[in-house]
DNA sequence: TAGATTGTTAATCGATTAACAATC
DNA sequence: TAGATTGTTAATCGATTAACAATC
């Protein structure tokens, strides 16, 4: 039970803030054109502690110069290696309601992990609408884009009675990750993997 | 610095798990029929150890019995009482793009802990539209509607450019929890409470 | 050199889990 | 009574923070 903890393990929590320094590091380099950075100031941006900050760097490597602080865009790309951000991964989201728009933009705007490139609507009305420079599609299109397209997750944004149809065609399309936006349980096979992001949850704390 | 912890501290971890009991107490009542549940199952269908499960809730009182287990009904109601699910809470909504449109439907379709009872928008052309029966009102309402109205919570669904300067209306205006969709971490007040639901982090992991 | 800031070790703090008496 | 399961204490595990030598 305490076996094989190795020298290398990383700690959840240091993995789950890593995205956090790498918008950071995104936005100090785009828009506020900032070359060196220290852990006191980046970490300040983010509310943690310079401490912190150096230590969750630390399990990865070192990537500052003592004195000086972090080359922002060195540090930026070491991150995004890290987390694999560098493969783009291509995302189909299905139900072009306000939600589905809503990250459609969300997505042009900031830099999410992940680029959806097609959009699917039960609903015929809204077929060929562009959502950004996005062409709704046809449910009936699903099966064959996500194979051409090589398309690696699907984003469920339709209404709570739909989610578990769209959900099947997405997994018989090959879909292996699911972002779901629906209040329910979704079931998936086994090798499925879901993310569910139920904003009805709400405050609750 | 290690003043004032007393014997009625509560982890963050538990606090967060409450949500969880809830909503599964929530689902054995109502379509399970299943009256009483043991700390083993419970937790079985949460993926948290019984051991744990046992621990969270002796935060708060006795809720089960010793031999038997917990009547799922009394649980739940228990936990309601704690999470103050009883009383909804109002909640302001600044931002009447996509998103808090589609944060409006969420509320009147699921179960929210919360009520959405105003929207604020900044753009002038959106004042008086209607979304869902909610009239979209000007920003400068803020302060006199959170006060006449009695509204516990703000919610920003702003872009980032706009996020702070909303939030510090909010905060003025006397809201104390605020809920933020915008990728920028808030600068609030310490007494202020800030949730981030940040959807561009994404899939990261 | 003097001041700044990293990377890392050790100490502290917080959360989980094991163990078990109490009780149904 | 025997078996089950709670509530709680103590032990363990994991994460954060303080402190500081190394180095720019």
């Amino acid at each position: 039970m305490k076996v094989m903890k190795g020298r290398n393990y990383i700690p959840k929590a240091t993995i789950e803030r890593l995205p956090l320094y790498y918008r950071c590091l995104d936005r100090l380099s785009s828009y506020e054109d900032i070359d060196v950075i220290s852990s006191k100031e980046l970490g300040g941006k983010l509310g943690i502690p310079s401490t912190q900050v150096r230590k969750d760097l630390s399990y990865y490597g070192e990537f500052g110069r003592r004195g000086v602080g972090y080359d922002v865009d060195g540090l930026k790309r070491s991150i995004a290696r890290i987390l694999g951000i560098n493969k783009l991964w291509s995302a189909a989201l299905v139900g072009a309601g306000n939600l589905g728009t809503a990250l459609v933009n969300y997505g042009r705007s900031s830099s999410m992990a992940l680029k959806i490139t097609n959009v699917f609507h039960a609903d015929p009305g809204k077929i060929g609408n562009k959502l950004g420079d996005i062409i709704v599609q046809s449910m009936k299109e699903i099966k064959e884009t996500v194979k051409n397209d090589n398309i690696n997750i699907g984003i469920v944004t339709v209404p709570a009675s739909e989610a578990q149809k769209v959900t099947e065609e997405l997994v018989e399309a090959g879909i292996r990750s699911i972002w779901n936006f629906s209040p329910i349980r979704l079931i998936v096979p086994e090798e499925v993997m879901v993310r569910n992001e139920d904003l009805s949850v709400g405050i609750a704390s």
